[in-house]
DNA sequence: CGCTTAATTGATGTTAATCAAGAGGCGTGG
DNA sequence: CCACGCCTCTTGATTAACATCAATTAAGCG
């Protein structure tokens, strides 16, 4: 089991990369690698989420349904990222649902938490990996209460870029975005529309270029830079 | 020490009633009591949080500064609430500071880090209530994405009367802000015009009565959670 | 190749920001 | 104790940004 671990995609980024060869084969033991289609959920809001699990290949989506009953995202899952709530009980507040097919690397929950326990390194690394995300979630919520549209698609096409980019939001990236207009405007809390008429402004401006509606290449990423506002 | 504690104002809510009493008392050793004038910061965003802290008594914001340099508020913290980021090195994102005065039970963050390692209980804890803080923010960032002013304003008042108030936001209770209605507008994302327009707007529907700009006492609950948008 | 769904584009309406005064508190000093 | 000035809050008029409504075009897929 534990080669499966050597040669794990996310190896030197996922929350195990903190582990020795040895305590990471005992923890091998009881993973289970997991396939989820595009669409498909992981969890639902109101279950009780029983596993925990790192995120290997792919893009997820944490969103809500609002009073309205319109879909919201409030987050994006990466690679190497971690999914599931150790020690905390109750249902969760959003789904968790593919965006792509999505490879994953879960434990029960139970088991990931007396993990937790008997690794403490691994404990650490996963509290100061959730204060991060917190940060980055309240970089996010900044950025939903004061920017303008152009900025927010921006933002975004600019993150996206960075994550999914092998070598950063440079010129020539090319990255296929995992999400529709409907979702970006669900994510970023603008209309279908509004995000359409910035993809074009932002293309316009020489900043991007699109080819079908998820083909994007950065051409000019001081340009995005600024439209994103800073 | 220890009966310092025995007699603390957040003993019940705090991270460390999850401590036994005698290691409880071990950790009082280690606490500096410490009070923090209004307007002041404990942290400035830029700064390494050097220490960890339970916050004992009065609000306290974090606020960052946009690219425009306006002030923007990202979040609160009441009394019981966690402040300071173990096992994370590296620059705040915030600054941290008094909305009232404020009283701390402080801790160096290298013992702090000790004391978690040492009880797995108190960590494990710390680890779940980051995650429902993680969670807190993401509701948030929700009702930011989409609801209208009124909503905005509405949802504010209820979050704050519920987390001031003995008794929840029922009708006839009556708490002071904490927030000027410039501190409300950078924390909802609105003007300070739009929020005072609401407040007397919510005034005049009858959920609420003002008496002087901060005097807050709610007349009609169920009103409120409607414009809240729930 | 034609159908279906997603994305773009245009015209109009609404909401909250901006610009601009005025009113109410509050502390200071006469 | 009252007058003055400062600051916060409120209120009004106008403008700008985004949503909404309505087609049209482009893409994906059998």
């Amino acid at each position: 089991m534990s080669n499966r671990c050597e040669s794990c995609m996310v190896r030197d980024r996922a929350l195990c990369a903190a582990l020795a060869p040895a305590e990471l084969a005992a923890l091998s033991v009881m993973a289970t690698r997991r396939t989820v289609a595009a669409g498909e959920a992981l969890f639902r809001a109101g279950d009780e989420p029983l596993l925990c699990a790192t995120l290997q290949s792919g893009v997820m989506k944490l969103s809500a349904t609002t009073a309205g009953g319109e879909e919201a995202i409030v987050g994006l899952l990466f690679p190497g990222d971690f999914i599931g709530r150790p020690f905390t009980t109750g249902a969760a507040g959003q789904d968790v649902v593919a965006l792509t097919e999505v490879q994953l690397c879960s434990f029960p929950r139970a088991r990931f938490e007396a993990a937790l326990a008997e690794h403490p390194r691994l404990e650490a690394l996963l509290l100061g990996r959730t204060l991060a995300e917190l940060d980055r979630t309240r970089e996010w919520l900044l950025r939903m209460g004061r920017a303008s549209a152009g900025a927010r698609v921006a933002g975004f096409l600019e993150d996206m870029v960075r994550r999914l980019g092998v070598l950063g939001c440079t010129a020539g990236t090319t990255v296929e975005l995992p999400l529709s207009r409907g979702e970006m405007a669900a994510l970023l809390g603008l209309t279908i529309e509004t995000v359409s008429r910035q993809m074009t402004r932002l293309q316009g401006l020489g900043a991007i270029a699109l080819r079908g509606g998820r083909q994007l290449m950065i051409t000019a990423p001081a340009l995005l830079a600024a439209e994103a506002g800073r």
